[in-house]
DNA sequence: CTATTAACTTAACAGTGTCAACAATTGGTC
DNA sequence: GACCAATTGTTGACACTGTTAAGTTAATAG
């Protein structure tokens, strides 16, 4: 067998070194700054090189992504951590997901909003810092429910769906301020919470 | 006073046209195939021509979006006509709403993904759409308050929003399968209206 | 009929993603 | 050390895109 030129590591490396002219380039102008010829000027390098690297901009836009989840779990993971009732840690947890997406709006924008077609070829590496986010916010709705301070009207799994749902629903309408909001994000985002919290404790019809 | 070659119809009439080709574009070939080169083809004009009607790429699309949230209410206007209860017709909205945005994905994906800055330049016509849109769940949600069937622990317009936020969230998290969604949409589209009407019933803590 | 003016066309610019052909460099083998 | 294969990087090109400026056509007002 023939050895490669460059080692796996190494490729690791130059993967890492392009996503990291990516960013700096997407935090610095935005979505539409980020092009392979701009990438390729901050590396000094030819704007076809990138290409080995990925296949395609959707590609490296994936990847980019997948940071990105990576760096909103991490986000909650911190937020939890420092108070104790589950019941808390999962209003913590909302919060500080709607609050490091309202932070860096572009990049929760990036997350969600500038997708071409993810059905195809869904990205393992995506799939799983999607899945790896989403445990963090089922693992405290179990432990909250165990703790019965939820009732058992759902799953933990539909319920931390919920809560996903009405934090991305709430940030997503208020990133861009796509939507004409007649009440203050401070306002809404603890009555989101509480209301959700409210009526999954509330017994079943 | 000089009289225009157009009169003030005629102009709209043409934007019109305009946005019918750009729509035809759309639904057939998604958001890639909306440009001005194939809106002329598609009118056997040039492709410079559509510019006396839309400053920008943004602006057209922008009008199209607002057609787009036209298009919604009215089909949760439909909906909440067959039923009588106002919690029930909070319900049919609610289901029509979230029916209507996976029935046609990227319909509804142009209304909320697609955009550059909304910001710069808010289309009065765009934001007279979206408030005349959330005004139809506003007013239901305030009939099923003073109908009592709602408790009074937040104003019918905080409400109508967390139903929004909540219907949003749900759907654009579905519409490109954006997410690892363990529960299926018909289980949880149900589970968020019950659970966000029970939260909205329950007592204030 | 003429002059004005709006509607339209053409040409061009500065970008873009993407791919094919070519050069350079590297690493293992003899 | 020399050779060879494979991989990495470069250049050029294609087919697009949004956008603007200059020039053209056509219709209308006086």
């Amino acid at each position: 067998m023939v050895r490669l030129a460059m080692t796996q590591p190494q490729v690791e490396l130059r993967r890492e070194e392009i996503l990291d002219a990516a960013l700096e380039l997407f935090e610095r102008d935005g979505i539409e700054a980020v092009s392979f010829r701009r990438i390729a000027a901050r590396l000094d390098c030819s704007y076809s090189a990138p290409y080995r690297y990925f296949a395609s901009k959707h590609e490296l836009l994936t990847a980019l992504r997948a940071r990105a989840f990576r760096w909103i779990e991490q986000r909650m993971v911190d937020a939890i951590g420092v108070s104790s009732s589950p019941i808390e840690q999962l209003r913590m947890l909302a919060r500080a997901y709607m609050d490091a997406a309202l932070e860096l709006p572009d990049r929760y924008a990036l997350m969600f909003f500038d997708i071409g077609d993810d059905d195809l070829d869904p990205s393992p590496e995506l799939v799983e810092a999607k899945r790896a986010a989403l445990g963090v916010c089922t693992r405290v709705v179990a432990a909250a429910e165990k703790a019965g301070q939820l009732s058992l009207r759902v799953d933990p799994l539909s319920a931390s769906h919920l809560f996903w749902c009405g934090a991305h629903g709430l940030v997503s309408l208020q990133v861009g301020s796509q939507f004409v909001m007649g009440r203050a994000y401070e306002t809404l985002a603890p009555m989101m919470i509480d209301t959700l919290i409210a009526g999954l404790k509330a017994p079943p019809p």
